[in-house]
DNA sequence: CGCCTGGTTGACGCTATTCAAAAGTCGTGG
DNA sequence: CCACGACTTTTGAATAGCGTCAACCAGGCG
């Protein structure tokens, strides 16, 4: 029972797994060379540079995790909490059965389990799509950060209710969309998040989930899932080629998905945001 | 655009729709004259009296609202975070062509709208289902007090964080349960809720949602809800009279939906809580 | 007494699932 | 370099679950 540090036991050992290439307009962990998460709070929250270094200093050793890896498979580990700086990862419910549902697809800048600051038990899994850097809290040292500097604490709390926002979203998906709907409301926000920390061109973006995550996602098979891609295609909406999706046909996209970004929570950035270009998604509703 | 204090716009004038009597164990307001909310907080986190009531003196004049009745429609009452302390109502995400998700179902003790104390947008509205009555708590009122006492600040992230977990259950059940499977969870799930805030027997609990209402939250249509009610009444696991639902063959009902109350957060009950009996989840498993 | 909301029923159609198998893709080992 | 093995994607046909439409029933309220 000792702690492991990269073990593999999701898949066969032979599963190294396809890597993509870097990033697309990025040199690595991020822009700025500042780490994803710590440059999404100082846009998004209004902390300052000291509270940002404060939370800087609580990071532990990184750990680099295989692709298709469990995180904290053993539930002692819940102790920590972790931040997404590079690769993907999705938190999952698995059923009885082997049922299995996505309920969080996590880029760089996401934290895995900011609930482990709150609650003891731990009821979903993390586990990671591509290889994976992940930077560790100490979740008691957290703790009596937030105790002595409560801005902390509310910008905390400002990433859990955009967590919260996000899901009850992806509920009414889940409850109201068809698949198509729901697919293109999907790519929507990857392409939107993946944007957000510079990994994506102005159409363009990596996207390593294969069909099947991509069905737990949606809840939905794989095989639909299949089928529905391809009606995207075909419709000239989107095309790919390996892991990379271009959209080619946003608004089109947008619409298919009536989607709008609200649930976000990106109020923070308005086009001045860093160097980047202003978000496709800013641009004028359709006629 | 006065602030108004009873009216009603989701429906006629002449609904005023029909109200159960009161609870079938308790007074009213709730056990030990306390509210639901506070109660709740006293038993699950660790706050001791002077904490809650801190909490308490930022009550303003309570609200009572009649069935069917959306809060806060006009966005400004944002500032201001609400407490139900008595009746249902729910948290709901409306459609451009009006397919509507509920995703969250609220009844005494619940907070309608934590998001508002972190975020500024509001993104999904809320609405009375029976009459209900409701604390209002000012929103800078309570992150001052947030600031003096981050322990009131963790109970309140202790409270998003069980929100969070109960939307990724929903999550999981939208996408991957049968509609007889996620009927059978919510009707478990709202068994022990209401057990909780001592509003159900052992075997017996009122549900004031229509059939239209069970549908949005499990993401179905009514008319199919009506088949799936049917098929688990005929099964002989429930039985219903009017609004009250009894629950004939519990483990049964909990074997359908595979239910455990994990996501529910209630690690700090322990057959304890008050002077209630042991609830009937906490038996052995089947066999 | 008649209306209105909510519950019930039936026939039919569509969406997504299931099962099965073929056709890439990529990494690995000979 | 080529061939093998493990996934992943793609395709087809048959099926099941749930939605749609429409009508009818039941109870509470004015």
């Amino acid at each position: 029972m000792q702690h492991r540090v990269d073990d593999d036991r999701s898949r066969g050992s032979s599963s190294i797994g396809r890597e993509r290439p870097a990033s697309p307009s990025g040199s690595g962990a991020g822009p700025d060379g500042a780490d994803p998460f710590l440059l999404r709070l100082r846009l998004l929250t209004g902390l300052d540079d000291a509270e940002i270094r404060a939370i800087e200093q609580l990071y532990g050793t990184p750990r680099t995790v295989r692709p298709r890896t469990e995180l904290f498979a053993d539930g002692e580990e819940a102790r920590r909490i972790h931040v997404l700086l590079d690769g993907w990862a999705c938190r999952y419910r698995l059923l009885a059965d082997g049922r299995r549902q996505i309920t969080a697809v996590m880029i760089p800048g996401d934290l895995c389990d900011l609930d482990a600051l709150y609650l003891e038990a731990d009821d979903s899994a993390v586990a990671t799509i591509t290889a994976c850097t992940l930077a560790v809290i100490d979740v008691a040292g957290l703790r009596t950060l937030v105790r002595e500097q409560p801005r902390i604490g509310e910008a905390l709390g400002w990433l859990g209710a955009v967590e919260n926002a996000i899901l009850a979203e992806r509920n009414a998906c889940l409850g109201r969309l068809s698949a198509r709907e729901h697919l293109a409301h999907l790519l929507c926000e990857m392409m939107i998040r993946q944007t957000l920390v510079g990994k994506a061109t102005a159409d363009r973006f990596a996207l390593p989930l294969t069909q099947e995550d991509i069905a737990d996602v949606l809840g939905l098979t794989a095989v639909h899932v299949n089928r529905v891609l391809q009606g995207l295609r075909s419709g000239g909406l989107i095309a790919q080629r390996q892991q990379w999706v271009t959209v080619s046909d946003w608004l089109g996209l947008r619409d298919v998905a009536s989607f709008r970004p609200n649930y976000l929570h990106l109020e923070g950035l308005d086009g001045a945001g860093r160097g980047r270009a202003v978000a496709p998604w800013s641009v004028a509703t359709t006629p």
